[in-house]
DNA sequence: GCCAACGTTGGC
DNA sequence: GCCAACGTTGGC
C-alpha cells in the first residue's frame, strides 16, 4: 500500500466537507501540476491511504485520514469552460489532468501543526518540510506515515 | 533552448 | 497583505 499526503484550503474543501458528502467520497479534482498530475495518473492504488493537510489557514497541519476509492480517470472540471480550473488544453479525447476518488477515513484527535511536524527531525526528509515545496500532492513513506501517526 | 516576465502557492 | 520560491509561458 502507498501512502500519500494531499493539500486543501479548508475554506474551500476542508475535512469536515468531506466528511459530510454522500458516501463521505469526493473526487479530489483542479490539480494542474504536472508531478502531482503523474502520481494522481499513474501511482495511486485503490485502497492506498493519505493525509488530509490543511493548508493557507490559520493552523497548518494534517487533519485527518482518507482512503483511495477510484485511481486516476480524466479530471472534467478541466474542460468546463465555468469551473475554476478550466484549462481549454485539455479535452475528452486527449485528457490533460486526471483526477482520483478519495473517501474520508477519520479525523485526528487534533490538527499536527505543520510547525510541530518541523520539529522533528525524522520527518525532514518530508517533501512537505523540504524548502519551497508547493506540491499539493506528494509521497509519505510507511516509516514516515507511522512516525508522524504516533505524534497524536 | 534560453531566460525574463509573470502567475501561483502558501507560510508567516 | 507580504513575499520567497517555484512553475509556466512565450519571445527570441
Amino acid at each position: 500500500m502507498n501512502y500519500w499526503l494531499m493539500k486543501s484550503e479548508p475554506d474551500i474543501f476542508g475535512i469536515d466537507d468531506l466528511r459530510e458528502r454522500p458516501r463521505q467520497t469526493e473526487p479530489w479534482d483542479g490539480v494542474r501540476n504536472y508531478q502531482a498530475r503523474n502520481m494522481l495518473r499513474d501511482q495511486m492504488r485503490r485502497g492506498d491511504h493519505a493525509f488530509f493537510y490543511h493548508s493557507n489557514c490559520k493552523e497548518p497541519g494534517i487533519v485527518g485520514i482518507m482512503e483511495i476509492v477510484r485511481e486516476g480517470y480524466p479530471d472534467d472540471s478541466a474542460w468546463d469552460p465555468k469551473s475554476p480550473h478550466f484549462d481549454p488544453k485539455s479535452t475528452p479525447l486527449q485528457p490533460r489532468w486526471y483526477k482520483v476518488d478519495v473517501r474520508y477515513q477519520l479525523k485526528l484527535r487534533r490538527c499536527i501543526t505543520l510547525q510541530e511536524l518541523k520539529r522533528h527531525p525524522e520527518l525532514a526528509a518530508l517533501p512537505l518540510l523540504k524548502r519551497g515545496n508547493r506540491l499539493s500532492i506528494m509521497p509519505v513513506t510507511p516509516d514516515q506515515w507511522r512516525r508522524i501517526l504516533i505524534l497524536e
